[in-house]
RNA sequence: GCCCGGAUGGCGGAAUGGUAGACGCGGGGGCCUCAAAAGCCCCUGUCCUUCGGGGCGUGCGGGUUCGAAUCCCGCUCCGGGCACCA
């Protein structure tokens, strides 16, 4: 019996609006993605790097949480319990900002701008489970944050310590960095910025340094980040010895070098000491004393990333430094050198002091140029180099009982003479430094100390936490934390006598709150610890960790060292001590050449395609647009490719709902039209499914568009009806392959399909069969001398004797070999045959 | 300076040693319509062509291979990271 339709005309075939609220209320009503921890499903753990909330998304976090929430929905359909939780990383500089700019509350701010975050996020269709969110500024979890830093204290983890800050005597406070212009004067008073010594805390992150190395090969993460790690912890092996002092007042002493080139030792010429150096009061002679003044001077007045950079104003590469009027003995030739004093040498770095080598490293080479000091050559150059210092391979000269090795053998042998004379040992360097984790802000996590005149430092009872500013707080440009000034909080007595004590008044950095909030999400309700470890290793590891290459180094180095400071106190046991199994960095998102973000105010609001295309165009079209892995150009032509995301959409509507014509209905057997269309579904599918696992979503979103214009296309050939079954299969399979990357309008046209109540995201993903997946018929190419000649059909299991036979064959091989023998034949069946003549 | 990426039509991109340019955007033509919109169909790298087809073509120059966008060597340009870490 033929059924008949008649299409409906309007703009668009449904009402987008209508089905995106309609849908984002039921997955939110049914709770379609809560996960518990009792599941019976195989879990996963799929997460995005919670964001700053900064207003209403961008399309940044579009791009991002449409990754996310494919990923979310995909592994559901596969049958996998989807830990899917969201989150706001809420402290942070910007709301301090605003409210010393209009006077209102960070936390007024701060929480009207998660508000629009998250409308934005329900807006994109993306799900999660909404009961686990975490705000970093909440006091439920802040309090977590002080327990932790306590313990962390308990174990030796965090410490205090003094540490050069850029300090502003105009505006008496601590700049950050970002806050020093770059002719080193401060950006609010214009006074020029010096270095000053502040107590500071600070987390031991240097003792995972190794770990944190070692175990980056165990990861599956991008390869470019993972380099970056491994700069940034930046090991190096060397050896550290001693020098004799000779000279006025230091007889006895040494002098403690660190090198990762023992093998060049016979060539240094000189030694170089950091300005702060102990060593330099002592060696110090009167005649030099008012250079080295100057040097040190210069060097106190300047921040440490100026005093890196290679060039002040017109102070190239002389390299600033001084003679001390002290020397010391070059133990391998037993030559006296002079010692000098150079800010290129760092006081944090290795013992503070070099052995200089013109000959073999650049700095020392430029600096001994700058000086008239010797060079000695001790590893021979390539023929014709012209250079200065050779940093390369080569056989060592001039270097007594190295000569002749080349450097990685000489190494050895000077560091077992070394070590045989009792001089000096080989060591480990890290460019890795602790991490300072006191901030001078108000709207950050209080760390939870209290100094008593009696006790010192002394943590505030747990049952006491969390410590939370006070609101009732005056925000002033002056740059300091109104908690300075606050005189009740600041004021307190000490828990251990009860005496009159101070307040810790700094707050912790935010990366404190993002190196364990992933670990809170598993278990956000717990209220006698930060989470239960059982339930914590039930989710753990994240299984997809999805966010920008601009926290490669930063956040996810602080994060691995965290958990595994948190499994090595005792708080989360049977946890693994990575927590980041598989990490995805999408690119940025351009506009006129710069990444798209607030504070560059060029911003594309998503909210103007949620009010006309909707949000599953404009997912369909970050989908498109790309790999995801590359950055991205927002362009005029943008808009034109959303709307064709959107007419696409429509056509898959119509395809599956309504029929845009007069159609008849057929069943019974197959014919060789309908078998065609069952094998490009398995195709489909087989494609699709590929894809997802490998991030190419782009290609998965073209190959559904392929498959739709098939669709069509035996839609129209079908001069004697439509085969129903064939058809219905085919306009379900599209449904659930595109039912993660275009939720809403899917899951609409599947109700519509298969009845009130029906729901497409709780049906499994499909499966193919391989047999139909696998073309009948399929094109060989013909080649002679490599060009290509003819294309033949075959079947896909043709053998080569068959595909020679009719290559051989073919009108136009025939042609070109005119008679001749050819003298190879190259077969690869099905898919090509190459003639060699 | 060092270390990573990248370069393909007018544009976004596809092609994991085997048909370069899938899919889409833009452009051109046609159908439908009183007309328009929407929709549908066809064409669209480039040059030559006797309309059968042929030459050229994946930043540049070499190489390996029967065959290279893909692998190797050397450049150019663009993007990113680290930049006096001894």
């Amino acid at each position: 019996m033929p059924a008949i339709r008649r299409i409906p005309v309007m703009a668009r075939p449904f009402d987008v609006q209508e089905i995106e609220q309609k849908w984002q209320r039921l997955w939110a009503d049914e709770g379609s993605y809560e996960v518990d921890a009792d599941d019976p499903r195989p879990s996963q753990y799929v997460l995005c790097m919670y964001p700053y909330p900064s207003g209403p998304a961008h399309q940044g976090h579009v791009r991002n949480y449409t990754f996310g929430d494919l990923l979310v929905r995909h592994r559901t359909m596969q049958g996998f319990a989807v830990l899917s939780p969201f989150g706001f990383d809420s402290f942070g500089l910007p709301a301090e900002n605003a409210a010393i700019r209009t006077g209102t509350h960070p936390r007024t701010f701060t929480e009207e701008r998660i508000a629009e975050l998250k409308a934005s996020v329900v807006a994109l269709g993306a799900v999660y489970d909404w009961r686990r969110q975490i705000r970093s500024h909440d006091p439920s979890y802040m309090r977590w944050n002080q327990v932790i830093f306590l313990r962390l204290l308990q174990a030796g983890l965090a410490y205090r310590a003094m540490a050069p800050v850029n300090w502003c005597p105009g505006c008496q406070t601590v700049l950050a960095n970002e806050q020093v212009l770059a002719d080193g004067t401060c950006e609010r008073s214009g006074d020029v910025v010096i270095q000053r010594d502040l107590e500071q805390w600070f987390f031991r992150i240097t003792s995972y340094a190794d770990e944190l190395l070692a175990d980056l090969e165990t990861l599956d993460w991008p390869e470019r980040v993972k380099t970056m790690q491994r700069n940034w912890v930046g090991r190096s092996e060397g050896v550290e010895f001693d020098l004799q002092v000779v000279g006025h007042g230091a007889e006895g002493g040494t002098l403690r070098v660190f090198t990762t080139r023992p093998d060049t030792s016979f060539g240094m010429t000189y030694a170089v000491v950091a300005p702060e150096h102990p060593l330099v009061d002592v060696i110090t002679t009167d005649a030099q004393r008012s250079a080295v003044d100057e040097v040190r001077t210069a060097v106190a007045h300047i921040t440490e990333h100026e005093r890196m950079s290679s060039d002040i104003e017109g102070q190239t590469l002389a390299k600033r430094g001084a003679f001390t009027g002290g020397c010391v003995v070059n133990p391998f030739s037993g030559e006296q050198i002079p010692v000098y004093v150079a800010d290129y040498v760092l006081m944090r770095y290795g013992t503070g002091a070099i052995m200089a080598v013109p000959a073999e490293d650049e700095r020392d080479w430029d600096f001994a140029h700058a000086h008239g000091l010797p060079v000695v050559r001790t590893t021979r150059p390539p023929e014709g180099f012209d250079g200065g210092a050779w940093t390369g391979d080569g056989v060592k000269e001039n270097s007594g009982f190295l000569d002749g090795l080349d450097i990685t053998a000489a190494k050895e042998r000077a560091i077992e003479w070394l070590e045989a004379e009792g001089l000096g040992r080989r060591t480990v360097n890290y460019r890795l430094r602790d991490w300072l984790v006191s901030r001078q802000r108000f709207w950050g996590c209080p760390i939870p100390i209290i100094y008593c005149p009696e006790h010192g430092a002394v943590g505030v009872p747990e049952d006491q936490l969390p410590v939370v500013a006070p609101d009732d707080v005056e925000f002033l440009p002056t740059g300091e934390s109104p908690l300075l000034r606050h005189s009740t909080f600041r004021h307190t007595t000490c828990p251990v006598c009860g005496g009159p004590a101070e307040r810790e008044t700094d707050t912790m950095d935010t990366f404190v709150d993002s190196s364990w909030y992933f670990l809170r999400f598993c278990d956000p309700w717990s209220e006698d610890r930060p989470f239960d470890p059982a339930i914590a290793a039930q989710f753990m590891p994240v299984d997809q960790y999805i966010g920008g290459i601009e926290h490669a180094i930063l956040h996810l180095l602080y994060a691995r060292f965290y958990t595994r400071a948190l499994i090595d106190v005792g708080l989360a046991p049977g946890i693994p001590r990575e927590p980041f199994r598989r990490l995805f960095t999408q690119g940025m998102i351009r506009l006129d050449h710069k990444k798209m973000s607030k504070s560059k105010g060029n911003l594309v609001a998503p909210t103007k395609y949620f009010n006309t295309v909707g949000a599953d165009a404009l997912r369909l079209f970050h989908l498109f647009a790309g790999p995801p892995a590359d950055d991205m150009d927002w362009s005029a032509q943008t808009d034109e490719i959303i709307q064709g995301c959107a007419r696409f959409l429509d056509r898959v509507w119509r395809l599956t709902v309504e029929t845009d014509a007069e159609v008849t209905w057929r069943e019974g057997e197959q014919t060789d039209s309908d078998v065609a269309l069952t094998r490009s579904v398995h195709r489909l599918i087989a494609k699709v499914s590929d894809d997802m696992e490998r991030w190419s979503f782009n290609t998965s979103v073209a190959a559904c568009m392929e498959f739709a214009n098939d669709l069509q296309g035996y839609r129209r050939e079908a001069s004697a009806g439509i085969h129903r079954s064939t058809y219905d299969a085919a306009a379900d399979a599209l449904l659930l392959l595109l039912a993660p990357m275009t939720p809403h309008v899917t899951a609409e046209a599947w109700e519509r399909r298969h009845g009130p109540g029906a729901r497409l995201h709780t049906q499994s993903w499909p499966t193919y069969d391989p047999g139909l997946a696998r073309a009948e018929r399929v094109t060989m190419i013909v080649q002679v001398n490599g060009k290509l000649k003819d294309r033949i059909e075959v079947v896909p299991d043709i053998s080569e004797a068959d595909a020679i036979a009719l290559a051989l064959a073919s009108e136009r091989v025939m042609e070109e070999l005119q008679g001749k023998v050819p003298s190879r034949i190259v077969a690869r069946p099905p898919r090509l045959v190459n003639i060699v003549l």
